[in-house]
RNA sequence: GCUCCAGUAGCUCAGCCGGAUAGAGCAAUUGCCUUCUAAGCAAUCGGUCGCAGGUUCGAGUCCUGCCUGGGGCGCCA
């Protein structure tokens, strides 16, 4: 037992955050020079705007003037005289109104990029106090197929996840789909009319669920008779009734499948659970008694109600959040209501995060306030939408399909896909390479998906964006196919020296003397931070800037500076940052939810 | 009418609690492959941060008004 999982150092080394040792070195010299009433000021330090100012800058001491009744470059001289950063910095200086400008110290670097060299986790401290995360993936309706619109929520939802997961909090992934209400009257009506069998056999073809759909919606236009059936198909499904349930389930079943196959290709996790609006049902009812007996419940035109706060309709009067419809249905607001309610109560999360569109704002302010008013959200638990910007066409408009629907998102999976494919081909051709089918199938694959999720995430996620297969695929910019490369680039450094970067000595020293180097190794020690920031602003594209950033700065260390061709001890020192920045770069590109190449 | 979001280089976008001279990429122009994959690197060019006020030591960032674009506004999700 021992063996399999030895204590290692790892455990051992304090979290790296080097912004979070100096922040905490900056308050106690705030302390010990203006007295205990100055501990709730904050030093606000900063990475240093530019480089001749060093490697942070803290810009408190301008803030506390009027406070303290100094000038701000006497607050950051005394400041000094009580700082004690002698084993991280170079003496601090102050410059400017009153900046105090902080540079690491070339032994500290070395130091913290050795500790890192032998830790999987590359120095990122999970937190110490873990919450409960759900993260709501989209919800496809599944009586129709995935389209563009589920693009953003699950791949910025995966991220999220994993990144949280990551740092150690405990994260449930639910698919809140739409498994309930109308659209199954209709499906399940033309399941009897066109298949009788299916309900006997259990067996209908996947690949039909398009077009079974489609055939299914063209008899409700069509045909008032089959209307009547599915509306009819609607009450015996909330009746509970066995053979209707049992056509629904066949239907579910079948997308499920299908939306499965994409999660799949997309690599999402697999850990997503489904909990779809089925599931919230026999709690609905319940929700309402509850509004009802907080007071909260007014009815109105025959709906039932809660009136909310700070939102009027077109007359200026306030606006209802219609929880009960006036034919005693429910409606999404309701099962949203449900889901809150059930977190909180049976989950006991912490913290819930919906990446859902922007255009569902209002939606979600105004449940989330109902959800207040009724004591569900507390102080305790955070619960956020995310808002995220719409995927354009080259016009500007939300992205269509040729035939003017919503464009289907396996079909752009595919497209990326077989670009990245043909890309591949072209420069074998140019450089006279020769590759098996395996090798041009799997690079195509996880170039062409890799391209287009970091195309999402890459952007910052309130705002909108043009999709364009020839950006997201361009061998140069802030694109997948960058990131890539550089880390192919250190594997290749791998092959070409016979190097085993696992076998690089624990004991060789890390050395840093060309620019480049000294670049690099601030880049690689700065992922814990960026990591935090995520956790708390949910910006994903913030960690692609950062790994965009890390492969231009490690490109530039590899035009300046030769690996292979260097003397000992320089040349083993090379491989370790190498190796660190590959490593980044995998798990970093991991945590996006993106595979990585050895070769490509 | 009310409300939310956005407006930063020719294009696509970053810009953290308000900090020093507003940053990338693309495009354009120009150098660098006998040397670890040139899918790279270096350099040049490019800005009234929508407009007008205000707050203060300091505003792309905060406040007010306006302009433009997009979304939402009672039984769809």
């Amino acid at each position: 037992m021992y063996g399999c999982h030895p204590v290692s150092p790892k455990n051992l080394i304090p979290m790296n955050s080097t912004l979070a040792l100096l922040k905490d070195r900056l308050q106690t010299a705030l302390v010990a020079a203006f007295g205990p009433e100055l501990a709730d000021a904050d030093p606000v330090l900063v990475p240093a705007s530019n480089p001749k100012f060093g490697d942070y800058q803290a810009n408190g001491a301008m803030g506390l003037a009027k406070r303290l009744g100094l000038s701000p470059r006497a607050i950051a001289s005394q400041l000094l005289n009580h700082l004690d950063v002698a084993d991280l910095c170079d003496p601090p200086e102050v410059a400017g109104p009153g900046f105090i400008n902080l540079r690491l110290k070339t032994a500290y670097l070395e130091a913290q990029l050795k500790a890192i060299q032998s830790d999987p986790r590359l120095g990122v401290a999970p937190v110490p106090n873990p919450k409960r995360v759900i993260v709501d993936y989209p919800s496809p309706n599944i009586a129709k197929e995935m389209h563009v619109g589920h693009l953003r929520p699950c791949v910025i939802g995966d991220a999220l996840a994993r990144i949280l997961e990551f740092l150690g909090h405990n994260v449930l992934r639910l698919s809140h789909i739409g498994d309930w209400g109308t659209p199954f009257g209709m499906l399940i009506a033309y399941l009897r009319e066109a298949y009788p069998d299916a309900l006997v056999s259990g067996k209908l073809d996947l690949g039909d669920l398009a077009t079974f759909y489609r055939a299914a919606k063209k008899r409700f236009d069509e045909d008032a008779t089959f209307q009547e059936a599915a509306r009819l198909a609607v009450v015996q499904l909330q009746a509970g009734d066995p053979e209707t349930i049992q056509a629904w389930k066949i239907v579910c079943d079948l997308s499920n499948r299908t939306n499965r196959k994409i999660f799949d290709l997309m690599g999402l996790s697999p850990q997503i659970q489904e909990r779809g609006e089925s599931f919230y049902n026999p709690f609905l009812p319940d929700v309402i008694a509850e509004l009802d007996r907080l007071g909260l419940l007014v009815e109105d035109q025959g709906a039932k109600c809660v009136f909310l706060e700070g939102f009027t309709n077109k007359e200026g009067k306030p606006l209802p959040l219609i929880v009960q419809k006036s034919d005693g249905g429910y409606n999404y607001a309701t099962t949203d209501l449900a889901a809150i309610r059930y977190r909180v109560t049976e989950d006991r999360v912490q913290r819930v995060i919906y990446p859902v569109g922007a255009e569902q704002t209002n939606h979600f302010t105004q449940i989330f306030q109902v959800g207040k008013r009724a004591g569900w959200i507390t102080d305790e638990t955070e619960f956020v939408h995310t808002p995220l910007g719409n995927i354009l066409g080259e016009d500007g408009k939300k992205l269509k399909s040729r035939s003017g629907e919503a464009a289907r998102l396996v079909d752009l999976l595919e497209e990326a896909i077989a670009r990245a494919r043909a890309d591949l081909e072209t420069r074998l051709t140019d450089e006279n390479r020769t590759e098996t089918e395996d090798f041009i199938a799997n690079v195509g694959q996880v170039v062409g998906i890799g391209a287009i999720k970091y195309a999402d995430l890459s952007q910052n996620r309130t705002s909108s964006y043009i999709f364009s297969y020839d950006k997201m695929l361009a061998l140069q910019g802030n694109t997948a196919p960058y990131m890539l490369y550089a880390y192919v680039r250190v594997q290749g450094i791998s092959r070409k020296g016979g190097v085993d970067f696992e076998a690089l000595g624990a004991d060789s020293p890390i050395l840093l003397q060309d620019e480049s180097e000294f670049a690099l190794a601030k880049s690689l020690l700065q992922f814990d931070e960026v990591l935090s920031a995520v956790e708390a602003d949910l910006l994903p594209n913030r960690l692609c800037e950062y790994l965009f950033d890390l492969s231009k700065t490690f490109n530039q260390f590899y035009d300046r500076c030769p690996i292979l061709q260097a003397d000992e001890p320089q040349r083993t020192s090379r491989l370790i940052l190498a190796d660190l920045t590959a490593r980044t770069i995998r798990l970093g590109l991991s945590l996006l939810g993106i595979q990585v190449l050895e070769r490509m």
